[in-house]
DNA sequence: AATGAATGAGGGTTCATTCAT
DNA sequence: CATGAATGAACCCTCATTCAT
């Protein structure tokens, strides 16, 4: 057998096999949004996956780990689709923040089912220290990236406000609005979101962010 | 035996029925604030009041109901909360508001304990029409007061943000904050929460709401 | 304080209560016919008694002392009966024959509730050793007058069967025809258990037992 | 890999679950009659099979339905022996009849631990219209058949009974017999069940079954 | 004598985990 | 890799018993 041979069942023995830990991930989010945190079974996964109820265990040491491993894949890809998008705006502070908030709003993250599992984890954060470590990570990041925002607009024109308070006020704002949508969707849509936390951010810096019916052409 | 005297004794007989009613949901409140709700079991909650496992299902007839009328509790809690302090506020919409806002921020009402109760409700709500229910309740009267008052204050200036938009953006950023001191109560305090709510406030209606300085003395 | 008076007290106090005991047992009957053995609770029987739970105890030491005390109580009735039966009855074997067999379908003893417990008691008879002593008493008492009086009939007139195999043979039909009117009252009267009991002894004795439309009379 | 091979390696799979649960029923039944109905719990079973609790509600969803399998089975394994035992009687009514009762007390079905599980049953009838109905339909067919027979008899020769009278009375006789050896096996044996109920046939028709000594060395 | 709140052992059941196939 | 039968700890709940009133 010849070491290129020898890859190429390595990797088709590993590759799947993350592609096993994704699916269950995704079964995972689904069990979450359906059935609650506490109703989420080994079962229910498996059920959800269309798999076995041994597999979860095959692929992750214990149902802690896979709900760990869940929480990360969610961070993680929030993480991503962020600096993707800051990567994609353009230069000036205005366009890169206006850029954050359209993407907390974006479907791909801002679905329902996800806001589920990120509002399950956050609520037993206070009895988990390992769920607050990774929850921590991604707000500090994303934190020093508003604030930074924050101040460079202040910096630029004279607004009344402090920038640290109103950039903290934005992500409250995001955090709660994500709450009403997972709430009551028929209350809360994302385009209704997004024109709350637009409408805050022209209240906080008067001039800024065009007026209202641009944003709707932008989104 | 007068009749003041078989009152005392009716009285002791049913009343304490009452307070063990609410000496349990407390109890569950810690439990579920330092195990999360799905490691809040009938076990943890007896330890936590200091009586026997049987005593929930004397009190209440299964864990189920034990866990809705702790909703419920902290709910009409709230309400009870809000309700008087709108009483005892001025008759200025702008008095009124901050008011609320205060309440919101109020010791009595957030502390964390509750904060863990209230997002640990919030985050089963999708799969358990009942917590929806009763959350729901809380909601629309909530929204329907902080609106209202919006609407006056719009009518006395001429404020460039609608209405709705910006009350809709208070209660997600109230939503917010609880958030934020649930997650890391260090980075958010109380005081914070205030001051940043009524940031958002001065900025949607300039010229009311004072000045920071003079919030900061007035707490 | 006279004696006579203090008598009197004593009286009071002491008669009552063995009311309160029969009162008890007489729920216990009803409810394990209601209920079964397995669901019968000392809730089920205070419920049934219209007394409060803690009243069991107080009139007899444990669940189990109520369960044999009922047991007694039927075996005894039963005896009772049966011996008041046999004194009234004539001096002819074969009419004290029928004088038992009439008793046994007599509705003071065989009405459903009082089957019901024979039968609970019965079949736990195999693990409970207490059970089996009551019972095997009243048995053997009961074996012993039949078979006399079979062997005293077969003296009388010269009949194919032996005495003893028929004698037990009566017995055993009696014990199937209660369970019959247990299973199924509305295939089994007691006026059809009779019959059947008679057609019995008139196929073992011809000649005696006279003929099923006088015992229809008769009864 | 052929065919036949592959269908064991299904059967090894399927197979065991079936007998599982056989054995599990076995046990069932030894544990009622060795503990009662009333004391045998869900672990008294698992230890009769020398299994682990989890695996009854593994193979049956819930104790009830053990206890409801467990029923049937009894249930369907006595209609078997019976059919059987017809099937191999001769034509002549009397011959069928015989077949009958012999099957009745025969040591496969007439065991103390299956008496136990009947009268187990039967006592919770009142309470239980589930085991009420399984057992309804075994009688109704008995008796169908035991009753045709009574008349076919009837019609051969001129007998003073009522061929239904006579018929009931020996289903009744059967059941005390059943009842007499679990109550008191040392006073009842298999044998003198059977003399008793041949003894029956015999005063019920004259000149048929025979006499007692040829029937001893029939069975 | 009678009540009913309180207890805690033990019931049925669920479920994360293991392991033979 | 994947399965699913089996395990046993821990869950919720019931209930016989105790005890202050």
């Amino acid at each position: 057998m010849t070491s290129a041979a020898s890859m190429t069942a390595a990797k088709k023995r590993t590759e799947p096999k993350e592609k096993r830990r994704v699916q269950l991930i995704r079964a995972t989010i689904r069990s979450i949004a359906k059935n609650g945190l506490s109703d989420t079974t080994i079962s229910t996964v498996a059920r959800e996956a269309g798999l076995s109820q041994g597999i979860i265990n095959l692929h992750f040491q214990s149902k802690d780990r896979l709900l760990l491993d869940t929480l990360s894949f969610v961070v993680d890809e929030y993480k991503t689709h962020w600096e993707k998008a800051l990567d994609r705006a353009g230069d000036s502070s205005a366009e890169r923040l206006r850029a954050l908030v359209e993407v907390d709003f974006h479907p791909s993250l801002c679905d329902r089912n996800k806001l589920a599992v990120w509002f399950a984890f956050w609520s037993e954060t206070k009895s988990r220290p390992t769920y607050r470590k990774l929850c921590a990570e991604r707000d500090r990041a994303y934190d020093q990236v508003i604030r930074a925002l924050f101040s460079d607009l202040k910096r630029e024109g004279s607004y009344p406000v402090d920038a640290d308070t109103a950039a903290r006020g934005l992500t409250a704002m995001t955090e709660g609005l994500w709450l009403d949508m997972l709430l009551s969707p028929k209350n809360m849509s994302r385009q209704q979101a997004l024109d709350i936390s637009m409408a805050y951010l022209r209240s906080v810096f008067p001039g800024h962010f065009g007026d209202p019916a641009l944003e709707e052409l932008a989104s």
